[in-house]
DNA sequence: AATGAATGAGAGTTCATTCAT
DNA sequence: TATGAATGAACTCTCATTCAT
């Protein structure tokens, strides 16, 4: 990050909103057979529909093929493999919040109501690594939970810089308005249904754009 | 509920607030030597401390002496001790969102910030079923989802009614209001910490008057 | 054990060589329909004959016909089932000890002749339980060495007053006769075959006789 | 072992105490870049510190920085590894007590004596390798007993020439002399501890001449 | 209402070993 | 000589549940 003169702005430049949470690389090194990957893909699966506790080793490596054993080839626990499907998680929807932020103007409400709807189409329609993190909770899996509530922070701190980026009253609450709207965004998992495809109500932008327009108080 | 004239009022008048969701009796009668209550309040205790799956029969009747054949006695499977702490957990969310509306005035924002603050407060300094009720969700047991999905709804119903005697530009969307509000009230268990006694800030009262007040728009 | 003028004894009086080792209870309390003793007596077969590591709970519970989960509805784990077994074997080994004690002289050589007489019988002839204390060390069972040692223990506190009770001479180190003799009893199960029965040498009892009066240094 | 005249000796000449038992060759030929010895060295470490059955391949290779299947190009199967290591257990040890009785006199109790010494010696302060041999039994590891009782036999035939070297009354059993003195040596492993250096009592060599001058029955 | 024993299925994990590369 | 992936079997242990007493 150069460091550049930004004394005028009343608020952190959008070049700053990924400053604490940078992409991370992509993660560990594909070997070209191994079936690592499709061992990490099936755990997100299973994981983001069953949960953890629902989903055994067993349902996980029957989709390779493999036998129980052969997965501590790979990972070297239950959690382990669960970490990983949350880093990878992370390191999603940090990329699709990031790519719903490229091109966008320098309005600090229009850079959130990006985010947010980037970060929603990810988690409602993506891949179920992103739907994972928001699934499993840090405190289901005690054994791994510090590392989890590391990863989640990694994500929310985006949210922050752009909260913190808001042209908001002074003594607004900005935490709390951060912990609101990821709230709001996060539950959308367990009532959001995919509608029929014409449908222009409900989809994860709608959902996006109407949580962001509430808090703004626009009309 | 009797039928009566309320043909003025422009939204739901406040009385029918809980329409849909009376607060039902006090639950199963208690026998006085029975001890059931004992082992519903271990089990709300323990569910809401390591979630469901991580607490076993066993943990459950520790706490009362017994042995945990002895719990089928009272309930007929895991599942069903699930749902019977989860109807408590209704029970007491509704009875705390009810009295804190008991002597609101008729000002729709103002009871809705009421019932905010009501179920903030018994959801993190009450008793641990209603905690119960917020964190473990339905989709964690496949087997009582249906169950727990219509208590939840019996609970939601009620901040469906209020949401709906706001005062709201016409085409506004009422169901993302409320759905939005109670995903960012919720979320609170994950996040909240019982501060400082001394602190004004982030208590669940001041949190809930916030939340309403953000999406209110007003200053 | 009434306090007794011995002023006059050179050594501890023979009353007094279970001073340290009182013969326990006889252990756990037997309900009429368990099959935990049946249990008890497969392990204590297995462990002599395989060690602790060669042999599995599956081996275990196949005798009784029970299933491997069942084995602990009584014993908490593996090793508790151990550590039973050496209680049981500690116990037995006492009870032999002091039943060859019983009517014997006050002659301290022929007590401690008679005590590894009765010792090698019980170790070489008898009930499998013996042989798992020898056989079975504690450093094989980290998890539960420290009490396999003190149940160790507690059965050469019995020679060791046997042995303190020996006339030797001024200066001798008892401590060391008494690590020798053990090491040369114990020593004996990885060599000792039973004979032909009408074959006078190398019965336990010969071999106990010729141990200790290698010792004794007579004729 | 040529045929010499030793008619007049009453027992055997101290020459043909390692009669059975030729000290072996070094063992198998080290090539220069050759990781085997760093894994037999590391396996005589784990084994004589864990036991057989705690030690697992992974445990060896690690300290090669080597991964378990690596092994197999050198060993062809985890008991062969121990009797490799038991191989040059022995070799060791008779070593040991070779060079314990070279320049002794003729005396035949007072090599009897350096020869308990010697072992001793390598036993509780030498490398691990002695050790595995003591405390590994030949019944721990079923597949390989055969071999591991036949280099045990090795190793004790030094002793059955040492006993039957001893001026001893006619009719005396040198055989159970023989067993009880080497159960009393092997024994030591299982209680002795090193002492702090400037204490007499309890070194090795004391503990061999105490045991040897207990069988012998002298002042 | 409660017990104690047992079930039966399945959990996560370990481990010696194999083998194509 | 060494690797890395995979095997296959076995491991100890957990758990919700049943049932005769």
């Amino acid at each position: 990050m150069p460091p550049r003169a930004r004394a005028q702005a009343s608020w952190p430049v959008p070049e700053d909103t990924f400053a604490d949470a940078p992409v991370p690389p992509p993660g560990r090194v594909q070997r070209a057979s191994s079936r690592q990957p499709a061992i990490l893909d099936e755990a997100a699966r299973l994981f983001s529909r069953q949960g953890y506790h629902d989903t055994s080793i067993r349902d996980i490596v029957r989709a390779s093929g493999m036998l129980p054993g052969s997965l501590y080839c790979h990972f070297a626990s239950k959690e382990d493999l669960l970490v990983a499907v949350y880093e990878e998680g992370v390191r999603r929807m940090l990329e699709a919040v990031a790519s719903a932020l490229a091109g966008a103007s320098d309005d600090p409400w229009q850079r959130l109501e990006r985010a947010c709807v980037g970060h929603l189409e990810g988690l409602l329609q993506g891949t179920p690594y992103a739907l994972v993190v928001i699934r499993v909770l840090p405190q289901d899996v005690p054994a791994a939970r510090e590392r989890l509530v590391e990863l989640r922070d990694r994500f929310e701190s985006v949210f922050a810089n752009l909260v913190a980026a808001l042209p908001l009253a002074a003594g607004a609450d900005r935490r709390m308005l951060r912990l609101f709207l990821l709230g709001g965004l996060n539950w959308t998992q367990f009532w959001y249904r995919p509608a029929a495809p014409t449908r222009q109500r409900d989809t994860p932008a709608e959902i996006g754009r109407k949580m962001v327009s509430l808090l703004r108080g626009a009309p």
